[in-house]
DNA sequence: CAAAAGTGGTCTCTATCATAGACCTACCCT
DNA sequence: AGGGTAGGTCTATGATAGAGACCACTTTTG
């Protein structure tokens, strides 16, 4: 049968919605460029802790023990470039650097929070269905 | 200066007990162990797509045409443990395989979307953030 | 029959990236 | 002068993502 006569790069013969559709391209796809940093592992996780209130670079350290220097320098410059998090330089004797979201950073703690609260909530529906599926791939009949 | 209660990390909502231990681990934080799944570059991606329709492996690859076979699988296995897909395989001709959401699959595309809709509305606010600070670097005013 | 093509993957190789942890400069305290 | 804190940078290394070959099975086509 003649499927997918058309010479598309993206292929999509279904009638998907359009915000699927755009989803595909990486180049202009909002969804990806912010997941792909909210989800790094660490930047979440600092901007959680942030939102509490904002902290100095060693606080940060002491909230995010398992975070490397390394990676909460890098997580925290991607943050500062994304704009959702402010670096203050105060000239105090040693000098001490304090970060603190933005109003954009604030903005995205709504759907954040969001996220962590359907974690918290299920959770335990997660854990759960990893026990079952690894202990049916053991007990898995030939 | 003001000092942080060792056990703020995350736990911003809930009363922390001296167990600071269990909020170190990764695997007992709910928020550590959701976000680093749905941020794992291709779960959101795919969560969406299914979130449309139930689809099959082959069109689930057309419609992220830039995911590996391998890591569609990986990601499709790892949203299948973590009981937010169900993996139906249909006795037809060729065996074929469907993909859809499960109740707790659906349940997570409530705040997911939240966060895509943050996203679609703030992209350009990001962009031009980054602009800024890329160029301020380079035209750093003495 | 033989070859092609589609479905649902697995396997291997390689380039990239995150991580740990050593190191560094500057300042303060004792 | 030794040690501690603050805010990082640098490097070696192990894990990981990605590309693409390969596989078993089946239907279609010549």
């Amino acid at each position: 049968m003649p499927r997918l006569s058309e010479g598309n790069h993206l292929a999509v013969a279904n009638p998907l919605p359009k915000d699927a559709a755009s989803e595909l391209d990486p180049s202009r796809c909002p969804v990806r460029d912010v997941l792909d940093h909210i989800g790094n592992k660490w930047t979440a996780l600092i901007l959680l802790t942030l939102q509490a209130q904002a902290q100095r670079f060693s606080e940060l350290h002491r909230a995010i023990p398992d975070i490397s220097k390394r990676m909460l320098t890098q997580s925290l410059r991607e943050l500062e470039r994304d704009g959702l998090i402010e670096r203050r330089v105060y000239p105090t004797k040693p000098p001490s650097v304090e970060y603190r979201l933005s109003s954009l950073g604030e903005s995205i703690m709504v759907p954040l929070l969001g996220l962590v609260e359907w974690a918290e909530r299920h959770h335990a529906d997660i854990r759960q269905a990893r026990v079952y599926f690894d202990g049916a791939r053991d007990s898995e009949p030939a």
